[in-house]
RNA sequence: GUGAGCGUAGCUCAAUUGGUCAGAGCACUGGACUGUGGCUCCAGGGGUUGAGGGUUCGAUUCCCUUCGCUCACCCCA
């Protein structure tokens, strides 16, 4: 049996339905937000992710699925959509628009990492960009509307939302090299992994959850904002406070992606176990410019679907009542099947939903399976209905029937479906 | 990349110390009920017990290898 890849999944007509549903929201609150749809291409070139995403960074050290196409070109499965949606803003100088320029999009992402629960090879998110305008109060709007999505999908519980100010290029060097020093100094009370990141990646120490860790890293120098991005941070507070929004400030956290600035934030879930973050974003000004663009600010978030979907309360199916079929069409033979046929087609050219059976089986079972689709209406036509040009109009719940002529069967449908 | 747990029918799971152990329920198909569903009863199809090797008179059970799944580390959505 040829099975799927490790760490992909089907996603079955059963659990569809939550994407589906997911989807709807995310375009509903985001186009509400001036938000515009952009659907980008999966695949790039290897050196656009290297560039965009950082070349310490995990993602692209060992987790890009990284091929050559048949001309030599080195081409990489997009592990996060960000540069690929800035690669496209500057390719198609979406900048001359009105800024900030709005874009979302969605789609799968690639990244060749150990499954777990929540962690997939190839996952879904959605994505929210806002390019060109860094003004706070756009900061607020964003992580206001990441907010919102959640609550319209009216999850059974709260999200906890923490956010933090990295600096930008003026202050965060200085704390860089000040952090490093500390770590250096402290290094015999460290893990070894934290030991390896201080050199590494020495921000993301601070996020270490091993305990023996904790003294040295609560006493770690904190980031001191330049007043700029002081000025900045506060007001982003102060909008969100103004609109009712409430997020936890936490100065560990740091994010994953390089080209983060001054605002980050994140999104969690204390029920979804080890991978708990359901989405997780923040600014990005000079990415832009780095990627050869204007020099543009940009801010904008990534949201997991997956594990979106594993916190959406069970809706018993009342979507899949909505789904049922009008009615099931029993011919009994195949002269009564070729009268049905196009009866189902006029039928169905309507949007009216019906099912179709062809003739083969008994009338027992044909209405068993009736049942099972759970459908309002069973039509009925054998060889006496087809003597007298008739057709038997069978009501599923009361068992009560009635006839109608073959004639004007499927006008009868048609009524019926635009009646319920 | 590291560690742990688990692989029996489409699904959920049984099978005493290794000894008719290859089963049940659900689902599917058919019959009881020549053309009338839901309930009930009966029957049937469907498994190389993940794969390969070893120990043994005998392995679903014990051992080794391998593959897969799951969870955790790591990292992140």
């Amino acid at each position: 049996m040829i099975q799927a890849v490790r760490g992909v999944h089907d996603i079955l007509p059963s659990a569809a339905q939550k994407w589906a549903r997911v989807e709807a929201t995310a375009r509903r609150v985001f186009e509400a937000y001036g938000y515009e749809e952009i659907r980008l291409p999966v695949f790039e070139r290897t050196e656009l992710f290297a560039r965009g995403i950082g070349e310490a960074t995990d993602i692209v050290q060992k987790e890009m699925y990284t091929f050559q196409d048949r001309a030599g070109e080195s081409l990489t499965l997009r592990p996060e959509a960000t540069a690929s949606l800035l690669r496209a803003y500057i390719e198609h100088g979406l900048h001359v628009h009105p800024k900030p320029v709005r874009l979302y999009t969605m789609g799968p992402m690639f990244r060749y990492e150990r499954p777990q629960a929540g962690r997939y090879r190839q996952f879904h998110q959605l994505n929210v960009e806002a390019l060109g305008d860094d003004h706070p109060a756009l900061d607020a709007e964003v992580i206001a509307l990441l907010v919102d999505f959640f609550r319209g999908l009216d999850l059974a519980t709260p999200l906890d939302v923490q956010i933090n100010s990295l600096g930008d290029a003026k202050c965060r060097p200085a704390y860089r090299e000040r952090l490093i020093e500390y770590l250096r100094r402290n290094s015999a009370r460290l893990c070894a992994e934290c030991r390896d990141r201080t050199e590494r990646n020495p921000l993301r120490v601070l996020d270490c959850k091993n305990p023996e860790c904790r003294p040295v890293l609560d006493a770690a120098p904190a980031l001191e904002l330049c007043p700029e991005c002081a000025t900045h941070f506060a007001s982003v507070r102060e909008y969100l406070k103004q609109m009712g929004v409430e997020a936890t400030p936490t100065h560990r956290l740091v994010r994953g992606l390089d080209y983060y600035v001054r605002t980050t934030f994140e999104l969690t879930a204390t029920e979804l176990g080890a991978q708990n973050a359901v989405a997780g974003g923040g600014r990005y000004d000079g990415l832009i410019e780095l990627l050869g663009g204007p020099p543009d600010p940009g801010i904008g978030f990534a949201i997991g679907i997956e594990r979106v979907v594993q916190l959406l309360p069970e809706r018993g199916d009342d979507a899949r009542e909505d789904r049922r079929p009008l009615a099931f069409l029993i011919p009994l033979g195949d002269e009564a099947l070729r009268h049905l046929l196009p009866v189902a087609r006029a039928v169905r050219s309507k949007a009216v939903r019906v099912e179709l059976g062809y003739g083969e089986r008994k009338l027992r079972s044909e209405l068993e399976r009736a049942n099972k689709l759970g459908v309002a209406w069973a039509v009925i036509v054998g060889e006496t209905e087809l003597s007298r040009g008739e057709a038997v109009l069978r009501d599923m719940k009361s068992g009560t029937q009635q006839t109608v002529s073959l004639g004007a069967l499927t006008d009868k449908l048609i009524a019926l479906g635009a009646a319920r």
